[in-house]
RNA sequence: GGCGACAUAGCCAAGUGGUAAGGCAAGGGUCUGCAAAACCCUGAUUCCCCGGUUCAAAUCCGGGUGUCGCCUCCA
């Protein structure tokens, strides 16, 4: 398959450095608070590349990191590390926290259908890799102690900006204001590997050290969790287009002085999900979670196949509107399976072949997943059987991962029951939300439209409707909501 | 101030030099007593603007304009 690389500024064709295994490193979250639908964003896309090389043949191996603790809400010594503020802001243990929104993440993932990874790894049950890494930075004059903290001394690389051809100059002209700078660093680069001298009394989850009592900077979790579950080397490392810079670029910096050579051969960024506004973010206060979504109604994969119909290497506009065509979407799409009779003639091997190669050509071109969703219409539109269609479809619904037969399923079913209940019943079966009286009304309505006394049934909508109910004809009877 | 990305119908978009996929929405029709659902049909003489290269450009080059992102909180 062809994959843009972040590192290169190119798409190239993606060659695992080991034939039987793709390594791949995922940056989690940091779980102080709920993800919001844009940090879900990334995952949706990196779920997709996983389960594309899967489909592809390869065997994978991912690795994903749980930050609990080291981030700071600045890089410097004075930040706050994020985990204690949000253990603050709830009154519970910096351990409650992480557990709670840990598994708030893996919740919100299981309903988008995200896998978790193979190995996900917290952050602080790593230190002594961290500083087995840091011990021999320091050793190697990579890293230096100033202050109390050890910070990696980025002027003993040839090239630091990875990702971007920044100048060191220009960065110290625009930076943005309100930014403390850290005294303790011998050029503006240099980011920190240690901490023992944080202000912050509370400060609850600290490890002894060669450097003194602290605990670990931000960037260094990644490149030890890592290499203790992938080793030395690693095929592709994934995450949001902000963490690019700084964290990414630090992570190749410290790992590759570590390593003593190339660490990470493709880098993946997905791009940011916005808002009418502009970034969808965290530290801006109010964000869309999934379970919001779902109060709202809406179901969290027409939110996947939102993110599916655009590409990840584009910023992508969220709007009520936009989600509500995609939930229209994947409505339609569930209907027109859920119409197909499973069963029915054999697998056209032929047509699945072709269809099955031009996805797969569509998904290994940069993961152009707006082609691979097209791909599912192919299907629907293929003249072949409808045995046939929904082998394609389950087949690409591996990649896409909509739970398209599944829902499909579920839904041929209720109509299926629907269809026993009324005959069952004499020919009128009544739906709603399960209030008898309005039940009554709604079947006196049926039944007087069934003896063609359409005045009378008009009338009784009519008033069905003064009382905040809609009434729509079934083939089975009627059903009703309230609007 | 520096760096980078993007600009295709109301919206989401495909397209990588050969004459604009697909989806949603909208409009028209078929079908139902009427609706709803379903099914069928209808969409850009044109791809932000201006130049250039070419037999041929949405696609390549140059110059504008606009939007967004990054430049030590962010996925």
């Amino acid at each position: 398959m062809y994959l843009y690389n972040s590192a290169t500024h190119r798409k190239e064709e993606f060659v695992p450095n080991h034939p039987d295994i793709v390594k791949m490193y995922t940056c989690g979250p940091t779980v102080y608070h709920f993800a919001h639908i844009g940090n879900l964003r990334s995952y949706i896309m990196e779920d997709v590349l996983e389960k594309f090389l899967r489909y592809e043949g390869y065997r994978v191996k991912r690795v994903m990191n749980i930050t609990d603790v080291g981030h700071l809400s600045s890089d410097g010594d004075t930040g706050e590390d994020k985990m204690l503020k949000g253990a603050r802001r709830e009154r519970k243990s910096v351990m409650d926290i992480a557990r709670f929104y840990t598994d708030a993440f893996f919740d919100d993932c299981a309903k988008l259908n995200i896998k978790r990874p193979d190995v996900v790894e917290p952050a602080t049950s790593c230190i002594d890799e961290y500083i087995k890494i840091i011990s021999r930075l320091v050793d190697t004059g990579y890293a230096y102690q100033a202050g109390g903290n050890v910070y990696f001394d980025t002027s003993r690389l040839e090239r630091y900006y990875i990702f971007n051809d920044h100048d060191a100059e220009d960065l110290a002209v625009g930076v943005r204001e309100g930014v403390e700078e850290d005294l303790n660093k011998r050029s503006k680069n240099d980011f920190v590997l240690w901490f023992t001298q944080s202000k912050f009394e509370d400060q609850a989850l600290k490890w002894d050290s060669p450097w003194g009592v602290g605990y670990p900077g931000w960037h260094i979790e990644c490149s030890g969790i890592s290499m203790k579950h992938l080793g030395e080397d690693l095929d592709i490392h994934c995450g949001g287009i902000d963490n690019a810079f700084p964290h990414h670029t630090n992570e190749i910096a410290q790992s590759e002085s570590y390593l003593g050579h190339k660490w990470c051969n493709y880098w993946m960024h997905v791009l940011h999900l916005n808002s009418n506004t502009g970034k969808m973010s965290k530290s801006k206060g109010e964000f869309l979670t999934v379970s919001l979504l779902e109060e709202k109604g809406y179901d969290p994969l027409a939110y996947r196949l939102f993110c599916l119909q655009s590409h990840y290497r584009k910023n992508l506009v969220f709007t009520w509107e936009n989600l509500d065509n995609a939930q229209g979407t994947y409505n339609k799409l569930i209907a027109r399976i859920a119409a197909l009779t499973p069963g029915d003639g054999a697998v056209d091997q032929e047509v699945f072949e072709a269809q099955r190669e031009r996805f797969r050509k569509s998904m290994g071109n940069d993961l152009n997943t707006s082609l691979g969703v097209t791909a599912l219409y192919d299907a629907l539109k293929a003249g072949a059987s409808d045995e046939t269609k929904l082998a394609l479809l389950a087949d690409f619904d591996q990649v896409l991962g909509l739970s398209l037969l599944e829902k499909a399923a579920v839904k041929r079913e209720a109509e299926a029951k629907a269809k026993a209940a009324a005959s069952a019943a004499g020919g009128i079966v009544v739906t709603g939300e399960g209030d008898p009286a309005i039940d009554a009304l709604v079947l006196r309505r049926a039944q007087a439209k069934k003896a063609k006394d359409f005045a009378q049934a008009d009338s009784i909508r009519e008033e069905l409707r003064a009382m905040g109910v809609e009434v729509v004809d079934t083939k089975e009877g009627a059903a009703w909501k309230r609007v």
